[in-house]
DNA sequence: TGTTAGCACTCACCGGAGTCGAGTGCTAAC
DNA sequence: GTTAGCACTCGACTCCGGTGAGTGCTAACA
């Protein structure tokens, strides 16, 4: 017994109909709502197969089937395959960040927004991360007596700033030389390396251990990895209440405690390949939380080549076609975006 | 009929009660659980007349009563009077902040999430607004050929930062030059005041268009007060599933998705005058989708007279002299913190 | 051999009746 | 003024039968 054309159409039916109405779908239903010009009984039948196959869960003995997760599986990966991800919410999008964005976190915070308004469900953009960024500038800030502003800029045009103690009495002008010796040091280097270079530059410099130190302080925590995953943005946490998969309370507070938790969240979202999608259904995606969830994300890059991931947390069925479509809208317009810059 | 000290003492152990369980509580419960010396009848006849002035509810005619807004207030009013906020979470709050915060907006998110950890509620942080801050260094930084990231230092510690375009290829020490120009004038002035004074000065300098707009707009965007509450830190937004009260999933939406909506949450929270505390409990609050809880709000100040605001939303059944009690703690340790920058 | 009609069977869901018990208000006695 | 006693109310829970969607199986048909 395998799996021919004519099952393929009735799952698709069943899955169609499941993604709709979140009801468990029955055999006279097909062959009413979707003209397959069959009748019920010999649905039925194809069903029982299906189940058998392992692509449809029954419930009860006397309600519909549901598909299974393996069923959303061929489904999305048929999806995938054939790649008729109409864009229609491309405009949207575009309008949505017509305004200049300032800041990457601004950019962050409103590519999720924007996400989980189109989608309605749950949306999770990552900053970018890849290739370790290398400095261009670095630049040292008066703040007051004993402190300053240092600002780094690097290639991906993010920018890092921390306020370190400086012990000497430093002014404005002494501070600027200071950083033009850095910037033409470290200029072209990644946080890393300039962590190694700091004491050989520092040494032909006149010493001053707190401005030395401030600084390794910093680069250290800023090529820190996990420090990346602090711009997580997260928009449309309470979403996952439409849908009544999560009507109950008890499985409703797991789930949105998770989505206070940024940095786990991050690491779900962000452990993909090279995929341009990857789609995680039920159990694929590792998390018992998630158990009856999928996750969908795309990337986008940078014009530096760095890469950052977009999210999208829904019920099992969700509208896979039209969740890929608008992340990939939307990767393409955060693209676009950073690579402009 | 008035309200003499039995009638308040059983009123209070009606609250304690119904904060304890979030059940109805019947006049058998008073008599025994807290021992008044008096019959369940007695209870009975001073709760009917605790109703009838205003300071109980009756869900239905055989169900025990429930305290109304009006019982809250007054008990809370004599808590803030008599002033017995036992600071027993002190220690717990300062072990929180050891560790070296550095930018506003960590300490900002990290108060948020242990004012939430230690409430079981959910906690609102809003960073320090007040008189205009004033600038005290201005510089710009290259970031690329014709693109300058511009830095303010304020006196109030916080780094405000933008890139804006610059048209012409401007080089370090001519962005330095202009910066210490821009210093000079600026330096004691608010963000408001700057923008008037940029034309005179700049009409000075080599004119140089993009750059003047970009300063311009940067002023302008941060001079506005609404910009402040782009910070607003939350904690704990799930931890109202915690209590029956919301345990109504179309009620939790609501309450959950104004969670999100940071602006609006920030202005409900922001609204208070000079009060060390505020708190509103149910109608009080004005925000119908807050019709049954209470917010409990506290303020911090920072070395310059700036006033930030942090608080806690949670069921109006709340542990009054608990929130109360850490929110004290919560708001001097900030201003401790902020006050040393 | 595949498709279909028919039929018995299953079982979640719904609404109504009955029961239980917490809690009240009232009255009369102390 | 306080309390014991009692009738009454009403939400919560349980039990139960009816209903209907849906299934599996069988036998007939093309």
């Amino acid at each position: 017994m395998g799996m021919d054309e004519r099952k393929f159409r009735i799952l698709q039916a069943i899955i169609d109909d499941y993604i709709l109405t979140a009801v468990p779908v029955g055999s006279r239903t097909i062959s009413k709502k979707y003209d397959m010009g069959l009748s019920s009984a010999t649905i039925r039948n194809e069903m029982s197969d299906l189940e058998e196959l392992g692509y449809l869960d029954q419930p009860h003995v006397s309600a519909g089937r549901i598909p299974s997760a393996k069923a959303y599986r061929l489904y999305v990966d048929q999806l995938l395959h054939q790649g008729l991800l109409h864009s229609d919410s491309e405009s949207a999008i575009r309008a949505h960040f017509l305004g200049r964005m300032r800041q990457m976190e601004d950019v962050i915070d409103h590519a999720a927004q924007v996400l989980s308004n189109l989608t309605n469900y749950t949306a999770v953009v990552l900053p970018p991360t890849g290739p370790q960024p290398r400095i261009r500038t670095l630049q040292l800030v008066p703040v007051s007596n004993n402190a300053a502003l240092v600002v780094i800029v690097t290639d991906s045009g993010i920018v890092r700033d921390a306020v370190i103690r400086v012990s000497e009495q430093l002014d404005s002008d002494t501070l600027y030389a200071i950083s033009k010796t850095l910037t033409k040091e470290l200029s072209g280097r990644t946080l890393k390396e300039a962590v190694e270079l700091l004491p050989q530059i520092t040494g032909r410099m006149q010493d001053n251990e707190k401005l030395l130190q401030g600084l390794n302080n910093f680069f250290q925590e800023n090529s820190d990895a996990a420090n990346h995953h602090a711009h997580v943005a997260i928009g449309g946490r309470s979403n996952i209440l439409n849908y009544p998969e999560y009507s109950d309370t008890e499985k409703a507070r797991s789930f949105l405690s998770l989505m206070e938790t940024r940095d786990k969240l991050a690491s779900i979202i962000a452990q993909q390949g090279e995929m341009a999608f990857t789609v995680r259904i039920g159990p694929e995606t590792g998390v018992p939380e998630m158990a009856d969830c999928s996750i969908v994300t795309a990337t986008y890059s940078t014009g530096n080549g760095q890469q950052g991931t977009i999210g999208v947390i829904g019920p099992t069925r969700m509208q896979y076609n039209r969740v890929l479509s608008i992340l990939g809208t939307m990767g393409h317009q955060l693209s676009e975006l950073f690579s402009d810059d």
